[in-house]
DNA sequence: ACAAAATGATACTAATGTGGTATCATTTAA
DNA sequence: TTAAATGATACCACATTAGTATCATTTTGT
């Protein structure tokens, strides 16, 4: 089970670089020479980075990557959801029949107060308090 | 995210099924129509429900499944672990390697924790609870 | 004894998700 | 106008999950 998948992993660690740059542009190869990420992986990865807004692409010579303004605001949750869809601890749980012994499943409930639980955790987590000292 | 697997869901509604017939031998073939579960599958499930000692078999004419004496003591982690294996929400997050700028990495903190919080409500979730009305 | 009805064991197949590659298009600075 | 960067997209490999198929073993009734 895991609850947090490679590239929104190797995404973190691409994002801790690029903060430490403050201000600097980081291209592609910058990243991968420091973290030994394949590069077309990465390359994926950032280009989704790039489209979710949790980074800011330039292209052409001397192009790459930074932060985006509103850097400070997003959370590990925004992080995993770009690279995992949205966070549904369990989708299909008794979906299609329920259990026949009981009206209101009390299992769901319970699911429903750990996904919440878990959720509120990760949004607490902002990917700036990762990366500042 | 799955945090419930298909079979460990299944075995929960057998399971459901099976106590409501209360010391009577169900066989696979009166839960596959009662539940709708494809009779392979089913059999697996039952059969490994069975290894791990959460039900007891009958061989032979008239045979099938009951619940095991000390069923009320089962907890539907138990339930996950027999399908799911051992549960770690994140096994290997910077294994290989941390995010270069922080030591002691505080997501790994915070993913421990969560974890916790996760098992220890599995955990107190007996099956008996769920088939009681 | 034996046949039928049940589960046990095991090996295989199919579908899906994750991790990763390859290639061509587009933009931009020098 | 060319080289160096990212954008878009399609593809491949592997692992896990979901499900099937088949034969062996046990048990009960006749």
């Amino acid at each position: 089970m895991k609850l947090i998948t490679r590239d929104t992993d190797y995404a973190l660690r691409a994002i801790c670089f690029i903060a430490k740059n403050k201000g600097k542009i980081v291209s592609v190869s910058e990243i991968e020479q420091e973290l030994k990420i394949p590069r077309p992986f990465l390359r994926k990865i950032l280009q989704i980075l790039n489209k979710k807004k949790i980074l800011i692409s330039y292209k052409g010579i001397g192009g790459g990557f930074t932060l985006v303004d509103s850097f400070k605001g997003i959370t590990l949750i925004d992080l995993m959801r770009a690279f995992q869809g949205p966070l549904h601890i369990n989708e299909c749980l008794f979906k299609k029949a329920k259990c026949p012994n009981t009206k209101k499943c009390p299992i769901r409930k319970k699911i429903k107060n750990i996904e919440q639980y878990v959720l509120k955790e990760l949004g607490s987590v902002t990917l700036y308090s990762l990366v500042a000292k």
